[in-house]
DNA sequence: CTGAATTATTACAAAATGTAACAGAGCAAG
DNA sequence: CTTGCTCTGTTACATTTTGTAATAATTCAG
């Protein structure tokens, strides 16, 4: 049987950081602690002690998660979590003094995909942090498994030769960097994921290498990159699969 | 709907049940006190002793997600979750008595998406299912985005391709900012919204940037923008949309 | 009708995105 | 090892989107 073990895994390895988390939180100490031990996890955080600061962060540059306090000054924290779980498919964590059940799954319920009460050990927090974000950005795992081809718009895409073929007779090839972002798209059509999302690991704040990237799908994938259908670019926050997607073997 | 506790919103109408969910401790008593709770709100649940009956059932039919006890007779606990996790995109949550951190950090590094610590509140566990089956099956079929297309007066707007379009012959595409702004007056027609209601977050009271963005959707909507018809203003309150909308497939 | 308040529109600036061109890395063949 | 190729990220610049500020037009109370 396996009792306490002593040595954590290193999970820095495991989980791809350089993610951004924003904390949302009117106590400074406790985004403070948070901010330090995600850090400390190669996590990118900003922290914010309004509701409002938040939104507007939000958009402006989407998160991979967010934590959430429930007693924001501004607003709601319920409406908050509500309108964030609505947008998009952000992550998001509740972290509140309120122990109760009716909270707890009146949070779950609204769409938070955690409730962590306080007092909290800094490092479960990191390590639901973690799983979330593996389960958020995990359609780099399903890339790789993924053995049937799909079909979209006039558009069928085996991932096994990344071969991109249209009824139209237009033929491609990707590569796998451009593999990689048509998957995640194809696993989440008509949903906007942001760039962070959309980014397996590896990449610093200050990268445009998505745009080059969605670039060189859509031209593969458009049949005129110029005026993309398929593939949307909403502003200030992502990218959309905008057709249906169906998987055969 | 929900009929356990009424003071709750009725978001169980929003996760698609009849997903199966396999529990997996050796304690008869928890499976069926789980196994309850979970198939009152839609699951179809199967219950086993055993990992090794699980690990057979869950390769033949594998189920949306797993809900384990890391103390089973014949395997370790932690030994399943980790071939869990890394075979199959399967959730898994581990259901313990041990409450220790380095038990929990160690299980949700693993792989787990959530430790849950025994005893338990029903309750709880459900929203927490209910978070999981949401957060998994969202990035499969995941549409947040209306996909309907709306008609109303002589106007068609199909929000996949953000493309408005008349059947005197005018067409137009929309930025997504305009896009918002036009769902959020097609989702309540005949109704005054306020500048507040239809800006969403982040914006100071001196805004008028809703103004300017009525403005350019106007522009494309409207037959003649400075005589609108369509989107009215109602002086001192806000906007209605005037005309009737019907959504189709 | 007059004037203050509110809204519409325009012009401009800031921010975000698209993409061509370049450079470096990796790799296979010679 | 070198050569030539592909892949990929970076940079630079064009374009689009968006908000802000200034100005014009409208509404409403009196």
């Amino acid at each position: 049987m396996l009792s306490a073990t002593p040595s954590f895994p290193n999970t820095e390895t495991f989980v791809s950081n350089h993610k951004i988390i924003y904390v949302i939180d009117d106590e400074k100490d406790i985004c403070q602690l948070v901010s330090q031990e995600l850090e400390q996890f190669g996590y990118h955080v900003r922290s914010f002690t309004t509701g409002a600061q938040a939104c507007h962060a939000i958009r402006t540059r989407p998160p991979v998660l967010c934590i959430i306090d429930l007693g924001l000054p501004d607003m709601d924290g319920m409406e908050l979590v509500k309108q964030l779980c609505e947008l998009h498919s952000i992550g998001v964590m509740i972290l509140s003094g309120r122990n109760s059940v009716p909270d707890k799954v009146l949070g779950l319920e609204l769409g938070a995909d955690d409730y962590i009460v306080k007092p909290f050990v800094p490092r479960e927090l990191v390590a639901r942090v973690n799983s979330l974000v593996r389960r958020i950005t995990n359609s780099e795992t399903q890339a790789k498994h993924e053995t049937r081809t799909a079909r979209f718009a006039n558009l069928s895409y085996d991932p096994k030769t990344l071969s991109l073929s249209s009824t139209d007779g237009r033929q491609a090839e990707l590569s796998s960097a451009e593999h990689d972002l048509l998957i995640k798209l194809l696993k989440t059509p008509k949903t906007i994921l942001s760039r962070d999302q959309l980014m397996g690991d590896s990449t610093g704040p200050f990268d445009r290498s998505i745009d080059v990237r969605m670039s060189r799908v859509r031209k593969k994938v458009e049949q005129d990159p110029k005026n993309p259908e398929i593939i949307k670019t909403i502003y200030g926050v992502g990218y959309i699969l905008t057709t249906d997607v169906s998987w055969h073997n």
